[in-house]
RNA sequence: GGGCGAUUGGCUCAGUUGGUUAGAGCGCACGGUUCACAUCCGUGAGGUCACUGGUUCGAAUCCAGUAUCGCCCACCA
């Protein structure tokens, strides 16, 4: 078969599996579980991930009930400590996953901090530093106070919260160089704490009442800073006062504008938010105590002139929570344009697919507007950046384990060098995962077999986190597209539809559920009723189905495995198929074709329903029903009870076969105890995990419409009893008027499965005399049963109801037929189809009618 | 401020390129001690497919607009 390899997020190394984590590794050991029995060469490698800002903020609250923190440990033994800690956990993820029977490929697993990455990193970053896309540089970048490191624009997450907005009085300088205390431009400003590190004041040029003002200079109360009164396109006349402060380090904005008007930038406050000692009297203050005494000084002055609650949105650390603060920093970037587009490009072009689709141009707008990406993290834990300062403050950029043997530029050797102490995001080795756990970037022989991979599976809150950086990364390491498919699934609810969180308390346990109702019901559930990129609720009832449905399958198996013909000799006599058997094969035919194509076009729901119909309504409510007749009845021969077994026991097989890759465990221990009781059956094919997916085969139509008829004939003969109130356990005679000889014939090789099935006996055909009230029209003809109790109450009313229906139903189909728009456009198909539905609602209508 | 999605019986969702009478599970009602299964079996009730207009012989499905809910993106003090 064909390579077939999946790729799902490694989870976080300190983590415990979550419900989502439950959901991706179903769906995609469903896939590679269908595709190893398709004869596929399946690779899925699990592993983890070193998640640096989340592992460090796990480990730094443990330590800090050990009285330690990152600060009083060091670098060297935080790493230790993390190491040990990693020790603890790293393995928890796989016996997780393992419970929920995940068929990776466990003796591969892998780990974002092993060596394989370790390389994989350092040559990705050297290859771009060499194809100039790698830059060093100041910047200002969005920077938790509480992390303490930088993170990026995806990690920065806004949100509307109502803040104030004050207007503050700046005083316009007098030739003597003194504030005029009777002159003065308001500003506007949510963050007041951040005037200490302003150096101008911008309106718009344009904008009358300013315009004498541009030029001039403004004074900054309380440090006296003289501030230039600047003109820019940039400002917004209609909002505040229609003048702006500008803190260039301390706001993405004014740090554009000052980079037009060549200001200054002061930053004033340290890496946690307090203020600096640029901050004159304020310095040492928390940012928010800052602003607070900031805004009781210039009330105090008389020059606070307006104070009023403001919608506003603000960023906050995504990992904890803390407002971000942008900082004026030295970082590490990539120039990701370059890559954007060709990752862009692969996706318009249908090299990789997205589903579902309409994430194609989510994507595509993603990656039309992307910015530089900020990879520098102040962190300790993760890949640090292989790059080497000389005293000379050359940089050299190095792949090897060991670092640079001497400065690329002028050659000072490696002793004098110095490493760059920031890290990596995360992301970055992320991104590498579909090859980096290949053995890129040595062509080994996996590399060769399974790179490029196939389906890459994840939620899609992390398409822009992780898809798309493994994009790029993968396109411009290894000149390809790292998957064909991307399959995003939705974000799983809470019962009342509420996003599930640790904080909201809501979360659901997949483990615990596996212990409570076993693995194969919980998949289940994850998997029925659900489509690409739509969210799921996940209800205990639905849970409860899958329990339910894994019960099922049980009993159906353990009925088979019981009944068991023991004459041994009649195995070798078959008897001719009976209509059930018949009828099975084909609906197996019909499932077998149906999930097959489900599962190649990734619709896993509709495989779900596919199995679930199939095994619980086509198998065990008709077939095992009417195979009891043929195993029980005492005319059967043994040979004709031998071939009832057997299609049951392979109707099994193929059913196990079938649901599989969804419920793993439920169908291997039942395709282990079919195969003790006869081997033959499973094919000598000892695991079901390695078993070949059922063959097609031929749909047998006439099978399927003379069943038809029979359950036709079934359902309405128990109609009529419910109706008539005939109590279930009593048997009640039925008269069965055939239209024809024909109906009588067919209708005859079938009664032995509509006694017990609609509990009529005995059953006469063609019998004269007064038909009842309460008749059923059949595809035989009309039907009634004999019995003292039958008739009465509600009957003339259930019937009448029915041939209004029937009515409509007519009324609908002649006046189409009429049309001739209808008979003249429509394909001769459809049109030939309404006309044999006219005769036979006619017919049925002729019936009900004669029996009123 | 942009963009996207959802809206189908009480609930959770299916519904393939427009074409039989819109399906399923749960819930509900009624009936069941039928020897695989009450985590079950049988029967039934329940839907103007959010709304308005359009295209078409034909619309849950395509188009336009409206409403409600949700999500994503976005540097406005």
């Amino acid at each position: 078969g064909d390579s077939y390899t999946i790729v799902i997020p490694p989870p976080n190394v300190t983590g415990a599996l979550h419900i989502g984590h439950a959901l991706t590794a179903t769906i995609e050991d469903t896939l590679i579980r269908y595709h190893r029995m398709r004869g596929d060469d399946t690779l899925w490698v699990p592993g983890v991930d070193h998640a640096s800002i989340a592992a460090q903020f796990v480990l730094d609250r443990l330590i800090a009930e050990e009285g330690e923190s990152r600060a009083s440990l060091g670098r060297e033994r935080y790493l230790e400590r993390m190491w040990k800690f990693i020790d603890e956990t790293r393995d928890v993820i796989g016996r997780q996953h393992r419970r929920l029977g995940a068929s990776a490929d466990w003796d591969r697993e892998r780990f974002t901090m092993d060596e394989g990455s370790a390389r994989a990193v350092r040559v990705a970053f050297k290859r771009l530093w060499d194809a100039g896309l790698v830059y060093r540089g100041e910047a200002l970048v969005t920077w938790c106070p509480r992390c303490l490191t930088t993170i990026s624009d995806l990690e920065n997450v806004h949100r509307d919260e109502t803040g104030t907005i004050w207007t503050i009085r700046y005083h316009l300088e007098r030739p003597d160089g003194t504030p005029d205390p009777d002159a003065w431009v308001a500003v506007a400003t949510t963050r007041p704490e951040t005037m200490l590190g302003d150096t101008a004041v911008a309106v718009h040029p344009g904008d009358e009442r300013y315009g004498d003002l541009v030029g001039r200079h403004a004074i900054l109360p309380f440090l006296g800073r003289r501030l230039p009164i600047v003109a820019d396109e940039q400002v917004d006349r209609a909002f505040g006062t229609g003048a702006v402060k500008i803190t260039p380090a301390h706001d993405q904005d004014d740090y554009e504008l000052a980079k037009r008007h060549g200001l200054p930038a002061i930053t004033i406050l340290d890496e946690q938010a307090r203020v600096n000692e640029a901050g004159g009297a304020f310095a040492g203050l928390d940012r928010y105590e800052a602003r607070r005494q900031l805004v009781e000084r210039l009330r105090a002055a008389g020059d606070l002139e307006d104070e009023r609650p403001h919608e506003m949105v603000v960023g906050r650390c995504d990992r904890c929570g803390t407002v971000s603060e942008p900082r004026l920093s030295v970082q590490w970037f990539i120039r990701v344009k370059p890559l954007a587009e060709r990752a862009l490009a692969s996706v318009t072009e249908g090299r990789t697919t997205i589903l579902p689709a309409r994430f194609e141009k989510v994507y595509a707008h993603w990656m039309e507007n992307i910015h530089d990406w900020a990879v520098s993290r102040q962190l300790w834990w993760g890949h640090r950046i292989p790059a080497w300062f000389c005293p000379d403050g050359h940089v050299t950029v190095s792949d090897l384990a060991d670092g640079p043997e001497a400065c690329a530029e002028c050659g000072r050797p490696s002793g004098e060098l110095t490493q760059e102490t920031d890290i990596f995001d995360t992301w970055f080795s992320s991104g590498l995962w579909p090859f980096s756990t290949l053995g890129w970037p040595d062509p080994t022989p996996d590399y060769a077999r399974f790179y490029p991979t196939t389906v890459m599976e994840t939620g899609y809150d992390i398409l822009f986190f992780w898809v798309a950086r493994m994009m790029m990364l993968g396109l411009f390491c290894t000149g390809t597209e790292p998957f064909e498919t991307v399959y995003l699934h939705g974000m799983i609810r809470a019962e009342g539809g509420a996003k599930m969180g640790k904080t909201k308390g809501n979360t659901i346990d997949p483990l615990s559920l596996v212990e409570e109702i076993g693995a194969d019901a919980l998949r289940f559930a994850l998997v029925a009723g659900s489509s690409p990129g739509h969210d799921l609720k996940l209800t205990r009832a639905k849970l409860d189905g899958g329990r339910n449905f894994s019960t099922k399958l049980w009993n159906a198996a353990r009925f088979v495995l019981a009944n068991r013909p023991t004459d041994e000799a009649a195995a070798d006599m078959p008897a001719e198929a009976s209509l059930p058997v018949r009828w099975l094969r084909s609906r197996l035919a019909d499932a077998v074709a149906r999930a097959t194509r489900q599962l190649d076009a990734l619709d896993l729901g509709g495989y779900a329903a596919t199995v679930y119909d199939v095994a619980w309504s086509d198998y065990c409510d008709w077939f095992l029903e009417m195979a009891k007749v043929d195993l029980r009845r005492a005319d059967a021969s043994p040979a004709e009870r031998a071939t009832t077994w057997r299609a049951a026991a392979e109707g099994l097989a193929v059913v196990l076969r079938l649901l599989h890759p969804l419920m793993p465990f439920v169908t291997e221990e039942l395709w282990q105890a079919l195969g003790e009781a006869e081997p033959h059956l499973t094919d000598g094919e000892p695991l079901l995990i390695t078993a070949r997916w059922p063959a097609r085969s031929d749909r047998d139509e006439a099978a399927e419409a003379a069943f038809a008829d029979l359950a036709a004939l079934i359902r309405g003969v128990r109609n009529l009893r419910t109706e008539a109130g005939i109590p279930a356990a009593t048997w009640a005679a039925l008269v069965v008027d055939t239209s024809g000889p024909d109906g009588a014939n067919a209708l005859r090789g079938g009664l032995r499965y509509v006694e017990p099935l609609a509990r009529a006996r005995p059953i006469e055909i063609d019998a004269a005399g007064d038909r009842p009230e309460l008749v059923a029209a059949t595809p035989f003809g009309a039907a009634w049963l004999r019995v003292d109790a039958a008739g009465k109450s509600e009957s003339g009313g259930r019937r009448a109801a029915r041939l209004a229906e029937i009515e409509s139903h007519l009324e609908r189909v002649r006046r189409l037929l009429a049309d001739p728009g209808f008979s003249g456009r429509a394909p001769e198909s459809v049109v030939s189809r309404e006309r044999e539905r006219l005769a036979e609602l006619e017919e049925r209508r002729r019936q009900l009618i004669a029996e009123g």
